[in-house]
DNA sequence: GGTTATACTGCAAGCGGTTGCTGCAACCGC
DNA sequence: GCGGTTGCAGCAACCGCTTGCAGTATAACC
């Protein structure tokens, strides 16, 4: 089977625990032997049990994340920051996708909870009342979520939606829509607000329709009820919705950026590469996933941190084609 | 902390090993027993330790999936029907994105085989030469690859591919391109020796570009290289390649169908929703998650199988909008 | 040279479960 | 009434590694 610490050690002729101290606690071992130490484990090919150690240590050196969807565009880049940050300090992350059922996030949770060090819970449905039980299977942090009493990191998504609704007034819409996300979205929440808000703010007719779930189909049908209402300017919950809208558009004999003007949110590769490419609001994904890593290893940790610490990242909108000046009547 | 085995033990009045019995191995205990202990431990909530069991087992119930991009539409089926799948059997699911750094995923396989049970490794990049190293990783198991005495679960695309050249070829269409998919791609491999014989077979002109990665971006730059050549019908290695092939000839005011026809392969969700909804040939990557689950855990269990069992699923063109017949000069 | 500080290294006891073997008691048949 | 089964539960070793404490050799000091 595998070599074990104490093949290396008989090898080496000495006692396990000077192996183990030459691997782990280098101080602790004269220079000389640790180096003989290493030589000897490299060519046994040596590889420490992470079981074993687990055991001892008390921790498994493995953080879950837990997101709605894999397949929503908006996770990736998360996924992906998650896990390179958590490589730089040696942890693994383990991956945990609820399909946008959220009735099975707190048990998925609870599962996950059992083998690791501590959870990142990106865009949770869990309703409020429930937040509590999710909280409790501490270290967490959520993404994308403002808990209270928890740790997380959230995009304020307020400047960004607040620029798309100026930049809709500033092409001189006056009537425009808001597109809803999913019912328990705490995102859409915020996105809402904002874009109610910017447009009292700026004397425009907003008119909402939704909830929608978060795929491409929503907005195919989101698209219709915008064109029998009359509207000229439309902002969806996120992206996918904003391109079902657009395929609509098109496929009706509409055209997007001149009839009709789209923005998106999240920004998401296929935004750039759409047709028109969509006006979006950037939503720094990436750089959260990274945010998380950091705060739940600093509660992990134990560095003297507050583990309700919010970190906020702006987001932006980004122009592109999806938008343009409304038709003077 | 945690409750452990000792705490029920002592709870019951019994030893921590008619404990682990009553817990794991039901039949060797007294029926009375084993519900008392049964009923406590779950009073107590008591969960085993992962690590421990680990430990003893000699096994840890992880399994791991390596794939080349998460962002990569075609890859999320896989991994939600992995993870489905393993979890039906109890096991939980490690993810390793290796960013389409084809040097990473020796390594990162090296790794993550050391915290997993098994390996399942969709569309490596890895050279042929070096592929016995991944091998000797075992239990492994290929997606998407066949690799020589090494379990595999393929898709066969020469069917689907075969049937996007004689679509394109009954539409009228005489020159046809492919674009080649990323150069250590074994799928570009299969995908474009099917194509080859096809528009040989039918007596088609095939001009090949590429290769490209497998980005949108790729796309747009090979759009302008087919309208060049006076090409009407392309396939594309991907459909993120085809959706830039698109959104190119429509910037260039190349309809898509009627002076051009486009096919993608994977028929990933946005397939159906670009516009004009895209052409596409469907690859089944849910079942061979699944089958390739199934496979491993046959081997992991030494379930007598060939270790180099091949699985191949089938498939089929799905027919959109964005081909259309051929303009009769 | 004797003594104490210093620097390593080894011993052994776990971490939380699993499991082969032993022990014991109730039960069986003759 | 006795040997022989059979069914359960407990003992103890072990999985591979970590770590507090003790032991020893060497260095440093007076």
């Amino acid at each position: 089977m595998a070599v074990t610490l104490a093949d290396v050690a008989a090898a080496a002729g000495l006692s396990g625990s000077t192996v183990s101290r030459a691997l782990s606690a280098p101080e602790k071992v004269n220079a000389t032997t640790r180096e003989r130490v290493e030589r000897i484990a490299r060519e046994m090919g040596y590889v420490p049990n992470h079981s074993a150690r687990s055991l001892t240590a008390g921790r498994t050196d493995l953080i879950g994340l837990m997101v709605p969807d894999i397949a929503n565009p908006f996770f990736p880049p998360i996924i992906k920051a998650v896990q390179a940050r958590g490589m730089q300090h040696g942890r693994t992350v383990l991956i945990a996708d609820v399909d946008e059922r959220t009735a099975d996030e707190l048990p998925r949770a609870r599962t996950m909870r059992r083998q690791v060090d501590g959870l990142i819970i990106a865009s949770p449905r869990t309703p409020d009342d429930m937040m509590d039980e999710l909280l409790a299977l501490a270290p967490v942090v959520f993404v994308n979520r403002a808990v209270p009493g928890a740790a997380s990191v959230v995009i304020d998504e307020a400047g960004g939606m607040a620029q798309a609704v100026e930049h809709l007034a500033a092409l001189g819409h006056r009537a425009i829509a808001y597109l809803n996300g999913p019912k328990r979205s705490w995102s859409n929440t915020q996105r809402r607000g904002a874009v109610q808000a910017a447009s009292a703010r700026l004397g425009l007719d907003l008119v909402e329709f939704g909830p929608f779930e978060a795929q491409v189909q929503s907005g195919v049908h989101a698209a219709d009820l915008v064109i029998a209402r009359g509207i000229t300017g439309v902002i969806a919950y996120d992206d996918l919705i904003a391109l079902g809208v657009m395929a609509r558009l098109t496929e009706r004999g509409v055209r997007t950026g001149a009839d009709i003007s789209v923005i998106g949110v999240d920004d998401s590769p296929m935004s750039a590469m759409a047709y028109p490419t969509l006006t979006s609001v950037h939503v720094p994904g990436d750089a959260a996933g990274s945010e998380a890593v950091d705060a739940l290893l600093a509660i992990i940790e134990d560095r003297q941190v507050e583990d309700d610490e919010h970190v906020v990242l702006d987001s932006r909108l980004i122009v592109r084609s999806s938008t343009g000046p409304a038709r003077t009547a």
